[in-house]
DNA sequence: CTGAAAGCGCTTACAG
DNA sequence: CTGAAAGCGCTTACAG
């Protein structure tokens, strides 16, 4: 007897088996006293069926959607691929579907997509806010993610602990004067990530830091960064706080005729898809996203189910977690050589 | 008096007004007859309640539920963002949520994907199938996002256009041997974008085409594609079917000691984000995604709504609609130059 | 252990 | 033009 086609629903069921649906509701779902005899008869017949539950349904009674919202400060975002990606995959596998929202860049319609979305009737609401907004109360709970600098309860990678991470690692690879790189000095993630980097190359590194125009992607023809400039000056390591930073160091210089790293380091930040393609590979830190992703959704869904109480205003608490980045050595990252200028010069 | 803050629903403002609920939600959906005055009391009552209508009640109802799902081949794909936020634009500008699904590169996932999605109740699906699926019946109509070379009614880009454009650019600056760039002499998006710079160029320049292995993260030090070999060999520019190995080619052809676009040039595809913040920014080829995804998203739309019927097994025909391409030339392409080697040698 | 009933909020024929 | 009623499919007290 092949499975049937056409949705059957528990009536169906209930009517196949001669028992009510509320025995077959409760026996689908564990939930109400059924006879251990009953169980498995009704599983069977709800397969053989095709019985899946209706999710509207289900939806109307319990004022449950069984749905998240992801809301994104820009999809077009180069990191964005690696949230959503941890994102769903939390979400489905918390049994949630993912809803999503876009801010498109602006705050304006960051307020209105979470509206829709909770119109949607989401039970949750994961924000990777726009720089600088706070989420006040949303009408359900939110799980923010965010840099650990943005007060109130957030999720997010270490970033201060990754740029650590590479100021330690450009600090033993022998590095005495660092560049680094940002665009934004507004930009809590990317603060977080310079203070880690200057934290593990004092005492070891002279730093400075550039701070490039906003990224903008169409910028002028021939607008450089003058690394060859700092490099002349003794820069032996330039250090991005973000892999887009480090792949216009590395053409810069490449342009400039330095060599990377035989001349100069560069590392970046994020481990964008490309990162690993170009040549030489970038030495970048990578968010462990799924971890973060996971955090997230499950403060979410227990505040959901009701095993946690929702404090602050709907947001979801989440103890403020910090998650560890890890350091990707590629081969843009090199011991310090004496350059051949010093060399010839002996 | 201030918004009230807990959902109303249209029995709360029937009783309000001493009306009926049926009253009411003809009165706000403007479909049975109402009394012209009792429509304006009406929505004013219910923007003062704050009424949200419930789209499950409304889903259960209806049967619809307002929700469309988006099944990509692998959201880590650095061209997802374009396609993602296009089709969530779209969605929203016709009234319809997104739900999202991953493929994670496995037909397996994809197909529970799209069952999940459908079990969701979304009322159509927009898949960009992962290569070599073809998408059968989904229990909803379904719109492709796909290369024109698929069979069956797609929804794409116009690969094939997009490579003439490239390769008429070249010619037209000049080159007479180009290389083409490209990994998987499967893909039918790369076959497509391959001839067409094929056709563009024949009768101006000798062409070759280089397969790289495909991509890999984290690939070989040191496996280079040999470019510079090509280079002496009279190859003058490089026309890649990604940005992501025209980013590769730029990066080695810098290492090898070649200028971009000086002594070749480069060209990619596809816009990724970046492709305008390297040095030299990056020329490629466009794809309007927010017409692709308009076209996608309003047959499926019509399908839904009843002004269409679903054809071939509930696919939904989009005239296998082609959308055109455009060039965005930026600085990595230029005209051929004598090479300072032949100019020293006079 | 099981069933009858209520009700989540909506829309849609159908009667008046 | 308006209202009473049915019903979409589910779950959850409540009685038996």
């Amino acid at each position: 007897m092949p499975p049937q086609k056409q949705a059957a629903n528990l009536g169906d069921i209930a009517r196949a088996l001669g028992v009510s649906v509320a025995t077959v509701s409760n026996a689908l779902s564990g939930k109400g006293r059924v006879s251990a005899s009953l169980v498995p008869r009704v599983r069977e017949m709800a397969d053989r069926m095709g019985y899946v539950p209706s999710l509207a349904g289900r939806a109307l009674r319990t004022g449950r959607t069984g749905v998240l919202g992801l809301v994104l400060p820009d999809i077009a975002n180069p990191l964005f691929p690696q949230i959503a990606q941890a994102i769903e995959f939390a979400a489905g596998s918390a049994g949630y579907g993912t809803l999503i929202g876009d801010s498109r860049g602006d705050s304006a319609v960051q307020t209105e997509a979470i509206h829709r979305l909770v119109e949607r009737g989401v039970d949750g609401l994961v924000v990777v806010p726009r720089r600088g907004t706070r989420i006040s109360d949303a009408d359900c709970p939110v799980a923010v993610i965010d840099s650990p600098s943005t007060p109130g309860n957030t999720v997010s990678a270490d970033h201060r602990q990754g740029g650590a991470l590479v100021g330690a690692h450009l600090a033993a690879l022998g590095h005495r004067r660092v560049l680094l790189l940002g665009n934004n000095p507004a930009s809590a993630v990317q603060n977080d990530r310079l203070d880690g980097m200057r934290d593990a190359l004092s005492g070891h590194a002279e730093v400075e830091v550039l701070w490039i125009e906003p990224y903008e992607r169409e910028r002028e023809p021939g607008s450089l960064l003058d690394l060859a400039g700092h490099v002349a000056a003794g820069v032996t390591a330039v250090a991005a706080v973000s892999d887009l930073h480090a792949l216009r160091a590395v053409t810069e210089l490449h342009r400039a005729g330095h060599r990377v790293p035989e001349d100069v380091s560069v590392t970046g930040f994020d481990d964008l898809s490309w990162s690993g393609a170009i040549t030489p590979a970038l030495t970048t830190v990578r968010a462990d996203m799924l971890r973060i992703a996971t955090i997230a959704v499950s403060s979410l869904v227990r505040v959901i189910e009701g095993k946690d109480e929702a404090p602050d205003g709907f947001v979801v608490s989440t103890d403020a977690t910090r998650v560890p980045m890890s350091l990707v050595v590629r081969q843009t990252s090199g011991p310090v050589r004496r350059t051949s200028y010093e060399e010839t010069t002996r």
